[in-house]
DNA sequence: CCCAAAGTCTGTACGCTGTACAGAGATCGA
DNA sequence: TCGATCTCTGTACAGCGTACAGACTTTGGG
């Protein structure tokens, strides 16, 4: 065993700090100082736990990743389309559920240990709906970047200091921007500003989400 | 016209600084004080041209997507799909020449000048290919996702202080790093690491990208 | 058993950040 | 010519990430 004394911490319950803080006060919250203080601690000793503030945001990231459940991916019985959608849902209400997390998401990679098993899920779940190796590897990849550019443009909307509003709202919201937008520059957007309104919605998630499907599968989507 | 002094400065020049401050020392370096050194002023000064400085970082952006010609759009002769391609090609290289940025097309919505003309644009070209005026619009937001997506997960790899290293490096790099993934643990990941490792490759991007198209368009992709 | 090595934590400090506030000077319309 | 109004500067504050030195605790080896 190694000298010195007993560690008063651990990486988990730093991440966990910096987590409840991410979601009581917003990701500008979560400095090395207030995540130091929440756990009780001068803030230079969190750099014994993690070499840096990245560092630290990446585990934030890994753990996030983590709190979606796996189980959703092997449950046979439901169609494997069917637990694609569950487990984007899944994803994007934990995500958005700290509307400041997303940024951190798209900022650094992806290489935890919680995001290879999901990664490793995905590519079973693929598979099992008829792709080869390699296209599985390469859909699964579209298919992270459709879900999380998703979640990310839609939170890039939100107040991270604070709970989303109903969606309901949120739309109502953007449509009313698109009233500035002159109608002869930009016929085409203001036609269809009420689409264009509701892009952050579950029903345009979902939407693109099938299409993307229907690509990666080969499929003929609509009729 | 209005009382005072005439502005020494315009908010173009000041998106102009930030731009080069962006490119030459990454994106950390765009702060209101190195700005305003730049463009020979007090750093509060800046505060006469934007209220803060998430407001500088929009109009950065908005500027970033307006480097993209427009004319490709347009360019009828081509094929609308290799048009798309063109587009894809052109915005990829364009935000990964500053990867600082990239951060903040995710962070911020675009809803600026320059990003409205060019969804006008898609929205224009998405038409052409047969898609229904509501379909256009929706297809348009899921193509933007994609490609933003993908754009902002590969420069998360990179190191925003300097110039990208050549493609073939990069996914160098990243098959080393699956070297150390367990393959008893994640048997689909180690099977595939070199697929993995060229995500950030251009031929994914590309990959990714037709099989978007395909679903969106409604069409058999693969044979 | 004791002592050197190694590890954990604290206090202090540096240079940086965004931006609020007060005031100086310039420029306008009345 | 005289307010009114705008632009810009100086100063200041609270906060940031983190480097450095040192106090203290625990360990394995002689």
């Amino acid at each position: 065993m190694k000298p010195g004394p007993k560690r008063s911490l651990s990486e988990d319950a730093i991440v966990g700090a910096a987590l409840k803080l991410l979601g009581e006060r917003g990701g500008d919250a979560m400095s090395m100082r207030s995540i130091a203080s929440e756990v009780g601690v001068a803030p230079n000793a969190l750099y014994t736990y993690f070499p840096d503030k990245a560092a630290v945001l990446r585990a934030v990231v890994d753990r996030l990743i983590g709190e979606q459940s796996l189980d959703v991916f092997t449950d046979r019985g439901v169609p494997w389309r069917r637990r694609v959608h569950e487990v984007a849902l899944g994803l994007r209400t934990r995500l958005l559920d700290h509307p400041g997390a997303t940024r951190l998401l798209l900022g650094a990679p992806m290489d935890g240990p919680r995001a290879l098993a999901f990664g490793e899920r995905l590519l079973d779940l693929l598979t099992e709906a008829g792709l080869s190796e390699e296209d599985a590897a390469r859909a699964s990849y579209t298919l992270i970047v459709y879900l999380l550019g998703s979640i990310a443009l839609e939170a890039a909307e939100l107040d991270p200091t604070q709970p989303a509003p109903p969606e309901a709202e949120r739309v109502a919201e953007r449509r009313k921007g698109f009233d500035a937008v002159p109608a002869e520059a930009f016929p085409r957007t203001a036609a269809t500003a009420s689409v264009m309104a509701a892009y952050i919605s579950t029903d345009q998630y979902l939407w693109g989400l099938d299409r993307v499907l229907d690509g990666l599968t080969g499929r003929r989507g609509r009729s």
